[in-house]
DNA sequence: GTGAAAGCGCTAACAC
DNA sequence: GTGTTAGCGCTTTCAC
């Protein structure tokens, strides 16, 4: 010790007072850290999806003292190069590779050289940390929530595995769900009495809903896989006559702003979007770049439009 | 020109070749120019108001070879004061200080330094560039497309100027939407019949509607402030038997995904988010940091749920 | 005009 | 341990 202690507090109180704060351009440029994250995105805008997100991963990297720098490829490779070129000239620490929904997708070739974790890519042949929503175990949340209230029978689903002419497998969401439904049903000797097949937007479930009812089925209950869908089921029930959930018992997934407005107020599974920003950036924190599967619960939503069968 | 030019292009292609690409944090270092943009955000999750935000913000600074730091400070002040000193500890060239909705409020004292553009703040004490949505021709527009199909009398008004208990003035964008629909009524010699006052969420539009119709009024045409406010009228219109457009018509603000969704589809002025951000940006990046008012037209979106008064 | 050298603010390595 | 120095990769300045 050359200087005093005294000293030492003086400059602490000076550099204090003068709001002093060391450079990180310097820094960074002498040890190549920034302290940086970036988020890359293929669509931020048109969900509520990643405003939730980016909010969980600002929180997360904030605390350990990261900003983020956010970006949007818009599903276009010449802009995602673009991006990830300006990301690595910027230097950032590690990224974030996020897709919209859980679909197949995975982050270029640029970015092998620094810590990466996919979020809501299915596909497993990346070589790293894979954070995903656990639909399945929400598929079996939303039967549970049914045959918790007594329902076994005459349970139908909603838009299903979003089997269409454009995706003939459906959407990893839908096959995952239905499975946790399917198997939950099965355990209680039921299962589902009927899938509507379709692209998941309002007007295809209010037309489902139709279809059903005009071919003469009954349900007590529906699956809707998720909150839009639930929507036009709404409007096709109330058009039809029935009361939601006097006479059709309703649970749904996502837990959008739609579940808390529509009347009677939707019991869904909520697509933890917070949780997902949250966990992407703490398992990029963590210092394990290993491939794995990082899986984050889906929790139920409990509303007003799940009640018992009647008894006819 | 000591070396060839033959020379010049073989060292540019294998730079090319190499993938060279400068280093920004070097660069930064030396000229104080990040090419970063901090985008700072009171809330970005809410809404889905950030989402085309940032997209419109991104796509306009990525033109221009800028990046963007996104954050927000979910209103806490400690919270801000971290995010604006990691921001300029990493030299941020500017900053965008956003506000979730158009509100009173801005920038912290320690961004003076930079240049900075307020984006839906109306505080007008704030010395720099602001950028608002036209939310005074959103209100022209929206009574000219009740006009404009014929209408004149018993034109209602659901939510007005937002006049709470917790907000006695109401909020700028009601203050500005109603006084636009009254100019313009005014114009054509009328004037709106009544006007329900209440915080713009569904449930309020449920209840304000019911009020209304269970007080004798007889609605021809609905001016919700909102279309959360028109989800919740378009539910208690058709639990009084009453058909939108054919009974009453509705217009609406804000072009949310809802107005898409709903049926009959909602005619909604849209609230130019995209805009926003693209304008917030390019309002930066002029170079004019003067005191100003920029202001972002509001589309009108016809769908279907307008149409001429019925002759009794 | 062209080339060399200084230096941005910091930290890591190195002598003492 | 503690003080000094070199140098991160670039741009700008200043000699030539």
């Amino acid at each position: 010790m050359r200087i005093s202690e005294d000293a030492q507090r003086r400059v602490h109180t000076a550099a204090a007072e003068l709001g002093y704060r060391p450079n990180q351009t310097a820094r960074s440029l002498r040890t190549h850290v920034t302290r940086t994250i970036g988020l890359i995105s293929d669509t931020i805008a048109t969900t509520q999806f990643a405003g939730e997100v980016i909010h969980g991963a600002l929180d997360t990297a904030l605390e350990h003292g990261y900003l983020l720098l956010v970006a949007e490829t818009s599903g276009d490779p010449g802009i995602e190069k673009k991006l990830v070129d300006e990301m690595l000239d910027r230097q950032v620490d590690a990224v974030i590779y996020a897709l919209m929904y859980t679909k197949p997708g995975q982050p270029p070739d640029a970015l092998s050289s620094l810590p990466v974790v996919l979020l809501n890519g299915t596909e497993d042949c990346f070589d790293g940390p894979r954070v995903l929503p656990d639909e399945y175990s929400a598929g079996r949340a939303a039967a549970r929530a049914l045959v918790d209230a007594g329902h076994a029978e005459a349970i139908y689903s909603l838009g299903g595995r979003h089997l269409t002419s454009e995706a003939p497998n459906g959407v990893f969401a839908g096959r995952q769900r239905m499975a946790g439904v399917d198997e939950v049903l099965a355990e209680v000797g039921t299962a589902i009495a009927g899938s509507y097949e379709c692209a998941w937007e309002p007007e295809h479930g209010y037309a489902g809903t139709l279809s059903l009812l005009d071919d003469g089925h009954r349900p007590k209950a529906l699956v809707c896989l998720n909150d839009r869908l639930a929507l036009g089921a709404y409007q096709a029930l109330r058009d039809r006559g029935l009361r939601v959930p006097v006479d059709v018992s309703v649970v749904s997934f996502d837990d959008s702003d739609l579940a808390s407005w529509l009347r009677p107020a939707l019991t869904s599974v909520a697509l933890p979007h917070y949780e997902l920003g949250k966990t992407a950036v703490s398992t990029l924190l963590d210092g394990n770049r290993q491939r794995r599967l990082v899986t984050v619960p889906m929790p139920l939503r409990s509303r007003d439009s799940i009640q018992p069968p009647r008894v006819p």
